[in-house]
DNA sequence: TCCTAAGCGAGACGGTACGTCTTGTCTTCCA
DNA sequence: TGGAAGACAAGACGTACCGTCTCGCTTAGGA
């Protein structure tokens, strides 16, 4: 189905928006951007922001949502070929293949300059696949532990070597980090004490 | 040496500032706090608040740096007893421990509504601690895994761990919490997957 | 041709900050008036206030700015119609019937609350006035006494009549003081010693 | 009867403090100068300024106090010399010369930078002068002028020829300042209209 | 082809908080 | 005990953003 033309200018003016915070992001961090200087940089006035979005924080929680969605159908396909018993650790070479893929975008949402708040969406988003992963595997609990310490346990570790990693350059291949993450969070890290 | 007055006035001052601050964050956040209700909480003026701190996230570190000072004394009393091979991960009970016995205090800084300065504080805290430790260990890193990386997946699961847990309502025990941290961390996931 | 809606909205604004003025300098002085006091007067914001003035200097003197052109108005076509040997002082009765007639305006502007900045205002208006006369007798001052003296001499004892005329309650009729005032300007007081 | 030297001490401290405020005016005018500034340029704290001064203009008033009684002084002695009927003028020679010897102190107390205060106090005692002459003269009113018009004429247009003369750099000598200012007072201004 | 509704810019406005500055009071210490 | 030092409350200042609003201009869609 097209779209009416309408449409399509509300969803340029959306974009233009959303590439203004971005670029502003990256170049002083979210804090420090007001809402007149993503209008400005958009070319747009500001009452017509005010249309589209009740707050800055709107604004990037809007932009969060492309992220999450990729960022789910990424995991989808992938976890789907793979074999069962690894599935649980599973999202971690797409994210960071995607990471890496939009390297810019990533920094600027999680390196220091990035607010909580796009942090925390990825983290859910992380905790959504493997609440869902653990949740097939029920049998395995007999230790006691909550499941959900289990997936704050994986996700927490997993979010700041990710972080670690683009704030350091993302030097490493994604694979060789993926590899690095599977390693210390399957056999634990008892080699090292 | 006996403090002069002066000086003790002025602590007091700081202190109340501190404390006045507190209590909004358990209220109503940190970030919908402002300069002005702070002042009026602690009954100070404004130009004396900034004849103390240059900001409220000044005010805010500040604070931090007590909690720092009595996480260090803690952890090195501590460690100080352990058996040698089970440094690593010797932080977790006594930030477990310090954590349920100032529990308001962590909540307001740590818990959802606390803002990334406080969480950013003890993270680098913890770093320091097992970045310490890891050190002494280095005949053991023939894995090929970047020191740094360890140190940010150790402490992330912990972070993780332990926002859940007060997020939660710290309703285990600490004992049980460390022992839970421990066997994932040291053991790995692997009988999960 | 019409004036834009905005311009109206503007200019309405402006006047009320104004008339916020007068009505608190009448009260309790200009110095003692502030910004704050103004705009609440007003009912205006204090960020619209500065977004039409400067200051409360720049409001005074917005103000005065329409006394002036009166002023200039009123003198015009009064000393058209002057025989040209009395247009020297020919201000005199003009201002001295502008003062009553806005008796209100004057003592908050001029009498002991008033600022200096009126004051200076009117001093100057009345200066050019005389200065312009006086620069169409040049023939006349084999004198020696410089044409700036002249001129202050003239406008400073006009002014402190004024004043103390105002500041007594404007008794005695506009056409009076001006024959007074023109007695002793152009006759001297020889007569008292 | 010789001073304590406490007395001694404390006459010092207020003379400190006169001449910083002077020093102050004269550079960047009086509204612009503050108590802390006053302060420091005198090597005094705070606290032993209001000891001593109410505010700002308590110290000015004070200052001028000096100058008033040192105008008495000089008018007085000058106008026993004088034949009776030059009296009513004749604070004009004396006022200009005192104002010649102590250029720097009257232009920051009377010039553009100085405040209203000291002009009025100037202005008082020059009108207690001329309103104490008038008052000998009783005969002489049948112009049905009233006294205090004519007591502000005279000193209104001295105090604007005086300001002039100083802010114009005090060019002219004072007798000849003093000749034309009695000769246009006098005699008035018809010759030039 | 007009014309009507929407998207849009421009910007006035009331508000809140900021960080700075000055004032006048008070307390503590030193000489 | 007089003065220096300086902490403090109070409050005005001018600035920066915010979110709301009203206004016209432009422009596309249906008549």
């Amino acid at each position: 189905m097209a779209k009416r033309p309408i449409d399509r200018r509300v969803a340029r003016t959306r974009e233009t928006l959303h590439q203004a915070l971005l670029s502003l992001i990256l170049e002083k961090g979210y804090e420090a951007t007001s809402v007149e200087e993503v209008c400005e940089r958009a070319n747009i006035g500001r009452s017509t922001f005010y249309a589209h979005f009740t707050s800055k924080d709107d604004l990037k929680r809007s932009g969060l949502d492309h992220l999450r969605r990729k960022l789910l159908e990424r995991h989808r396909s992938a976890s789907a070929s793979m074999p069962a018993g690894t599935r649980l650790l599973g999202f971690s070479l797409p994210m960071f293949e995607h990471a890496r893929d939009h390297i810019d975008l990533y920094r600027a949402l999680i390196g220091s300059k990035g607010g909580a708040i796009a942090l925390d969406t990825i983290r859910q988003t992380l905790c959504d696949f493997v609440r869902g992963e653990l949740a097939t595997t029920k049998g395995k609990d007999a230790t006691g532990i909550p499941r959900e310490l289990v997936v704050q346990h994986i996700v927490g570790a997993y979010m700041a070597v990710l972080i670690w990693w683009l704030d350091d350059g993302a030097k490493l291949p994604p694979g060789q980090m993926d590899e690095f993450f599977q390693r210390l969070m399957s056999e634990g890290i008892a080699s090292y004490s």
